[in-house]
RNA sequence: GGCUUCGUAGCUUAACUGGAUAGAGCACUUGACUACGGAUCAGGAGGUUGCAGGUUCGAAUCCUGCCGAAGUCACCA
């Protein structure tokens, strides 16, 4: 911020014609002062006493002189311990305001920060969306909108799992149990369907496992592997994903299919296409109704055989190597992990083999020079892996590579389990808290007056807003016990909250308009309240680039929710139409202008919109 | 067991990356201008920052050791 520039050079100044010492711009830190001490802004003056090796407050003392003297923006100080408190000048406030009013011009001429690749959702086509995939998404989504704000070009992309074992355990089902069924026939979504039909394999599957559980063939095995002390319930449980692959006859009917599908059968590729369609027709309407949209989609369907020629050229650079089987591998063991498989014994991919040629293919599509994963914390092992192979390979964005990592959504009752039915699904959740958000409205009676239309999209906005921001508010590292009631809640430390001060700020410019706007410059006694707004509004910028580099839109959020509060605070201690004097008057309109451009471009970073009215 | 991450008020969380007396919200409780919109505001109560050491002017933050939780260590994705 400018003034801390001052601030830094008056002092690099100080000390090179006093002492001759250099100073670095960290020798010189500066943070709003506490509430409990006078002043605005403080000067840690710690490390700066160090250089000159003086006591903290002497130093401090000599320097809050000089500051006095030499900076029209210090008005006065005090020193406690070793903080310089200082005070601000009218002269200073009035010149910030300035700053603060032209919201735009903060984001003016940011550096070109060139171009990153962003996947932000991976979905698997054999179940719906969960609120899992929500976080993921919208963390993703704010970043989009956060990187491009700082200057980077983003391409947003999703890579859909539409292959493999679990999406032909669907087919089968339906193929089996389904009678024709369809979306418009069964008046389900697309993706819920294919759900029910996964759940049902499941179910059938566990009846005829169920079964030959008492069979003397599967008493034989249970003799013949299990462990000393192994209670055959612990056994079976354990031996599933054999049965599975080793015994089930609709287990082989699903291997069977896969084979089919791999070969391009028509039928089984018809049938896929078929299921498929039906799924992206429903992941399209979650996607809208989270206002989200990509750029480019992958499909593994096109990616699973990729990789492998990068596999090669590895090995033919000596990076990688063969083992006996033909398998090939890569010693990561002096970077601290393992070895890591890249490719299987018979020439076919795994997921690492995946993920490397997938990366490659970006690389060609759009010539990024770095890429972000927004992937789970599951997963990171496999990306800490993944990107120290890119690097191996020399890929030119091997050093732009990041996971933004995010920690598991836990449920009241431990981890979600889609086996076990305890999940909460995007569509129902989103549904909740429309008609939490439409009830709330209605009792306060806010839209009045609205058309119906206009009345169901501020619901919206409102609900989307409280959904989106108790999931953005918390640091993405952080594992989060989701409680389905404190999503719903409008009060506090909401998104709802944050969008009242909005409103509140719409509301005064709609009857602002009878009022001109004069003298603001002669406005003198600026207050605590209007001081630290103007001192929120200055850090706006810094935070949203904080947000940026850590990959972070909690902190945006919290600032959000200060800025919010702040507000309400000033609102209530001041009156803006009936203000004491016309000067107070436009100086406080102008003031809440800028708080409200702030609000909603910053919700607007967190993929929130403001409503109107509420 | 190895590695990774995390333990902050009853619950959900913040702390400008080592700065002041750890800051909010929910829940609980006492109040608020004959309303520029009460989805608001002011106050009260609630903390040995998992435990024990260490590093220094100063530690929730860094180091070591315990205790507890989660994830991961597949020729699964």
């Amino acid at each position: 911020m400018q003034f801390f520039n001052h601030i830094a050079e008056a002092l690099t100044i100080y000390f090179k014609d006093e002492y001759e010492i250099e100073l670095s711009s960290s020798d010189v830190q500066i943070q709003p002062t506490r509430k409990e001490f006078e002043g605005e802004y403080t000067l840690v003056v710690f490390p700066l006493s160090a250089r000159v090796k003086k006591a903290p407050p002497v130093f401090a003392e000599e320097l809050g002189e000089y500051l006095m003297l030499h900076s029209d923006f210090v008005d006065g100080y005090n020193v406690v311990k070793g903080f310089l408190n200082m005070s601000l000048s009218a002269h200073f406030w009035r010149e910030m305001m300035e700053q603060v009013s032209d919201t735009e011009a903060a984001f003016k001429n940011m550096d070109y920060r060139g171009r990153l690749v962003l996947e932000y959702s991976s979905p698997n086509t054999n179940k719906p969306l969960h609120l899992g995939h929500i976080r993921n998404i919208l963390l993703g989504w704010s970043m989009y909108k956060i990187k491009q704000r700082c200057g980077h070009e983003v391409i947003r992309t999703q890579i859909v799992n539409d292959r493999g074992v679990a999406i032909c355990k669907s087919m089968w089902a339906w193929d089996n149990y389904a009678e024709g069924e369809t979306p418009d026939s069964s008046g389900l979504k697309g993706d819920h369907l294919i759900g029910k039909y996964y759940v049902t394999f499941d179910k059938v599957f566990n009846e005829e496992y169920a079964l030959w559980q008492n069979s003397d063939e599967a008493q034989k095995y249970y003799k013949d592997h299990a462990e000393d002390g192994q209670s055959p319930a612990d056994f079976f449980k354990k031996f599933k994903n054999r049965y599975f692959n080793e015994h089930s006859k609709i287990g082989s009917e699903v291997r069977k299919m896969l084979l089919l599908w791999e070969e391009g059968d028509p039928q089984v590729t018809q049938l896929w296409k078929k299921m498929n369609d039906w799924v992206y027709a429903g992941f399209k309407e979650t996607y809208d109704k989270l206002e989200v949209t990509f750029d480019k989609t992958y499909y593994e369907s096109d990616t699973y055989k990729l990789g492998k020629d990068l596999v090669e050229q590895g090995l033919e650079k000596g990076i990688f190597y063969r083992k006996d089987d033909g398998s090939i591998w890569v010693d990561l063991t002096d970077a601290g992990m393992d070895e890591k498989l890249l490719l299987r014994g018979d020439g076919t991919a795994v997921y690492m083999t995946q993920d490397l040629g997938t990366a490659r293919v970006r690389y060609d599509d759009f010539k990024m020079s770095e890429m972000t994963y927004v992937v789970g914390n599951e997963q990171d092992y496999h990306f800490k892996v993944l990107f120290e192979v890119l690097k191996r390979l020399e890929e030119s964005y091997a050093d732009g590579l990041y996971h933004l990592s995010y920690g598991m959504v836990d449920l009241p009752g431990g981890r979600m389990k889609s086996r076990e039915g305890n999940v909460v699904d995007a569509d129902d959740l989103i549904e909740e808290v429309i008609q939490t958000a439409h009830s709330s409205v209605t009792e306060r009676g806010g839209l009045e007056g609205f058309s119906e239309e206009d009345q169901k999209e501020n619901i919206r906005r409102i609900a989307m807003g409280a959904l989106k921001f108790h999931l953005l508010k918390v640091n993405p590292k952080k594992r989060m016990v989701f409680n389905p009631e404190e999503s719903l809640d409008m009060q506090g430390h909401t998104g709802p909250y944050v969008q009242n001060a909005y409103v509140r700020i719409q509301s005064i410019t709609r009857k602002m308009s009878d009022h001109t706007l004069t003298g603001f410059e002669d406005y003198r006694d600026i207050n605590e309240e209007e001081k630290a707004l103007i001192q929120l509004l200055l850090a706006y910028r810094e935070v949203v680039l904080k947000s940026a580099d850590e990959h972070d839109p909690s902190h945006l959020a919290n600032f959000l929710y200060q800025l919010g509060k702040t507000y309400h605070r000033f609102y209530h201690e001041h009156h803006i139409l009936r203000a004491e004097s016309d000067a107070a008057m436009s100086f406080r309109f102008k003031l809440s202008q800028a708080v409200g451009q702030t609000l909603e471009d910053g919700m607007e970073l967190l993929g929130i919109s403001m409503p109107e009215r509420m």
